[in-house]
DNA sequence: CTAAGTTGGTTGCGACTGCAACCGGTTCTG
DNA sequence: CAGAACCGGTTGCAGTCGCAACCAACTTAG
């Protein structure tokens, strides 16, 4: 085998660099602005989104850690930081003794509300306006599905 | 003011997430495959792509920082490591008497010279190849360069 | 029914990061 | 030519993360 390595021309490396920083700015923006305006991270954020969705409010640890892209121990923490600030809570897993189940508490609820205005303008300044026009967005989805289709692969 | 929230149609939502969580797993493979095949961090990868790209092979380290989207104090740590590995070293800063500089050794140019394909393999395979098509890349450069401007803005 | 293997969640540990404080060197100001 | 303000780099500290080890509970095989 031994391919000679295609290596990147200036507009393939270009666009890299580009997708790094970019998303790199833009996750740094955001979790700014959420710690400021709603006293949440970014992270904590994405815990309320999942469970607010989730049927019951609430999710198994390890299907919601699946969801978030964290390592089981990553989760575990992260949930005790919010059952601190009382936005969830534990629940033992009715049907699998080993289970535990995260729900949002009420107050969790409530704070997603506030949060969510907070991050959604975020994402529309400076994601979604820099897109507009015609082919942006459809191109970008493309772009994006087929990445994911095959981080996804192997 | 008190604008009512534009929220997030279906489309986005999905883009949003998609962005987040390609980007998300790229670096992790990205840097599993780097660790295995070359012993570097994509972090230390990247310090001695700049290097090696500067004149000289050398960069102020607050120079650096900026480049690498990092805190002072996170790039002395970085340099720390690589110094230990023998892969770049600190020179007093000629015209100024508090500044170092990081510049590539050798052994670091080899080491680089060893990863690139690696690094480069992984980008094509898990971002232009899936890319590939008359729009993709286009959209795509698009897209990100006006996310990249409305960042740098403010 | 019991023993072995598997799975879900937590904990110890080390790695990496940013912020704030700090120190020496530089530049500005009176 | 001082003294103040500033700048570049490093260090203490706290927060977050993944991996490996662990324990308890479930599942499967004999």
């Amino acid at each position: 085998m031994a391919e000679p390595t295609r290596w990147l021309d200036e507009a393939e490396q270009r666009v890299w660099r580009q997708l790094l920083s970019a998303d790199c700015r833009l996750r740094e923006r955001l979790d700014r602005e959420l710690r400021v305006g709603a006293n949440l991270t970014l992270g904590e954020y994405d815990v309320l989104v999942h469970l607010s969705e989730a049927p019951g409010r609430s999710l198994r640890m390890s299907d919601l850690a699946q969801r978030l892209l964290l390592s089981r121990s990553g989760l575990t923490r992260r949930i005790d930081g919010l059952v601190r600030a009382g936005l969830v809570a534990r629940r033992p897993c009715d049907d699998d003794g080993r289970g535990s189940l995260a729900e949002l508490t009420p107050a969790g609820l409530d704070r997603l509300r506030g949060a969510a205005p907070v991050h959604v303008g975020g994402v529309r300044r400076y994601l979604f306006d820099p897109l507009e026009g015609p082919d942006g967005l459809a191109g970008l989805a493309h772009g994006l599905d087929r990445i994911g289709r095959a981080l996804g692969a192997e």
